[in-house]
DNA sequence: TTCCGTCGTGCAATCGTTTGCATAAACTCA
DNA sequence: TGAGTTTATGCAAACGATTGCACGACGGAA
């Protein structure tokens, strides 16, 4: 790699020009009046210097990174990395740079990377799946910019865009019982996100509405990791009792198609011995076969909407609403289907 | 959200420590020499005053922004989301962090996204997929630090690391062969890679090796996006026409699971009826019903020893070497079976 | 004691931009 | 024509760290 041709800064602009680096800063800018002529020949003169502002310069003196920090329990998931995906280009969109950290060591690196802010590396924060508890967070955001996505913890109001994951559960568990299903089980999880309490609570309220008391023996913990391993175990504990659910409601899609692989290795056909419905609806829910009825999260918007509110709280000062809530939608392919009741 | 407390600088912890802020700066950086004395006092005088250093005027000082740029054509894909997380894992060990751009839009992108490094936001590098024929690479090669994942040009010689496709393919060709099939095809793409021109090699060379003649009737191409449904359409090129194939060498796992969804379509049994071998060994392959048969790629570890590489030369000053194989692997599952011959 | 090398520290310049203030020129309007 | 306003520009001081250089103190060798 050959020496970098000798820095051009806004002083060498500033002397081809004939005018003062203020001058050149305030066309590139576009802040304060200069007169046309002036613009044109400072343009001149960075083209044919090939100037390219020091960004670290700039950021220095204005006190602003233009970047954002995005911590994310894991970048491989599908789920998130939809996601991701939407942030990163928002951002882009709106001139600004991310960082993008996995935390997959929890909490202390999180507490970690959240030190990129007081350190001047970034302006802002959004954080995928945060558990709840975590109290600590709400000094944090008394003192910086932040976005939560998904998971939120009710109790410390911490500005958030998610689904309305209890809404979203009845719905699902109304449709199980609308094509005839009487005895539905659930694939929850022993982690601490509100959403899946709140899918929780949605699949019971859901059954006691319709006349119909949850059964303890229906409801299998997968682990906290949402693995297609720990989907299989549960639907395995779930599926190889006597008298078995006819249907089960999976809180994610990696969890659905764990259960349908056991249900066939069991011998139990899909749908028609026992229907399974997934969340969230990854791309690899549609080349699954049978093709996966799931509860459709939209979460690229989710990632959008994201930085939209932290952007524009950044740039412009805007406030960020406290809670922005995002449609789901049912959506019903093949691994469903309705019983004689 | 609260004024952000008077932030405090190094001069307020020199003035608490009685010492400059020199003394502060060489505490702080372990460089130069001073008395284990003044250490002592520096750090109780951060530690008391909550300092933490302003990384942009830092950055801005030493010209480096221990920030590496990562340009992918799409974070979903789970065979790039798993070198992105294998780069991002090891930047942040050496202390690095990282900006991830998807760069969907093609050149003009790339090209606008590479203006970061003149532009002083990164310090260096690096590019998964590049198509060949980019012959402006070079250039920008000799000015900034840049390795390559995965897809390079042999012409430009660029560092890159990946792993060797031809090899590769010819494998997965002489196993089909071994385990009986004669009539074997393959899904191949139209886009400008490297590994795709390998591996269609590959193919054909292991194939006259073993006395069979390529037919073009076998031979097939999904679009440039190795899409699912790209897959399904070579698929049922391939597979519904007279005297079919009876196994399927696919450039990627995707492709392959749609030729088994296609083949189940057309009422083709995998693997009794046909073979399928994709390419990636992405997760959901062993989700994928029948497991899919594949050409392991280190993904991870791909995107770990590129970082490892770009950040020693930025670091340390060590060249950069210009080629590194990583080992593939064959992983036999179920979508492939032998045929009596 | 004198000289020299090493150790520990401080001074002040520097990195490239932005921006508050000052000022000169050009207009406006009575 | 002169006073007041607007427009266009330059000057110089930041921003917060790092670092080359200088200097005093100290220790050992001659």
């Amino acid at each position: 790699m050959k020496e970098r041709s000798g820095m051009v800064t806004i002083i060498d602009v500033a002397k081809e020009a004939n005018v003062s680096p203020s001058t050149v800063s305030r066309v590139l800018n576009d802040t304060g009046m200069i007169s046309p002529a002036t613009v044109e020949i400072v343009y001149q003169a960075v083209k044919k210097l090939g100037y390219e502002p020091n960004v670290l310069a700039r950021s220095f003196r204005k006190k602003e990174t233009r970047t954002i920090l995005i911590l994310t329990p894991n970048m491989t998931n599908p789920y998130y990395s939809n996601i991701l995906s939407g942030i990163s280009d928002m951002s882009r969109e709106m001139n600004y740079s991310s960082f993008i950290c996995n935390t997959t060591a929890g909490t202390a690196q999180v507490k970690e990377m959240l030190n990129m802010l007081p350190k001047h590396r970034a302006d802002g924060v959004i954080l995928l799946a945060s558990e709840m508890g975590e109290t600590w967070l709400r000094d944090f955001s008394e003192n910086y910019p932040i976005v939560q996505c998904s998971e939120f913890d009710p109790d410390i109001q911490i500005p958030h865009v998610s689904i309305d994951n209890y809404k979203a559960a009845v719905e699902a568990i109304h449709y199980l019982i609308r094509i005839g299903h009487r005895k539905i089980g659930t694939i929850s999880s022993t982690n601490r996100y509100l959403s899946t309490q709140l899918r929780m609570q949605g699949y019971k309220d859901a059954l006691i509405e319709a006349g119909i008391e949850p059964e303890e023996r229906f409801i299998a913990n997968a682990g906290k990791d949402y693995s297609y391993a720990s989907g299989c175990l549960a639907a395995n504990q779930l599926l190889s009792q006597p008298d078995p659910p006819t249907a089960l409601f999976c809180i994610s899609d990696v969890l659905a198609m764990g259960a349908i692989n056991t249900a066939k290795k069991i011998g139990l056909r899909v749908p028609q011995d026992v229907s399974v419905i997934g969340f969230d609806d990854v791309e690899q829910t549609a080349m699954f076969s049978p093709q996966l009825t799931t509860v459709a999260q939209p979460c690229y918007a989710l990632g959008q909407k994201c930085a939209e509110l932290l952007l524009k709280n950044l740039a412009r000062g805007e406030s960020i609403s406290k809670e922005t809530i995002l449609p789901h939608k049912m959506v019903i392919r093949e691994s469903t289907a309705s019983r004689a009741v």
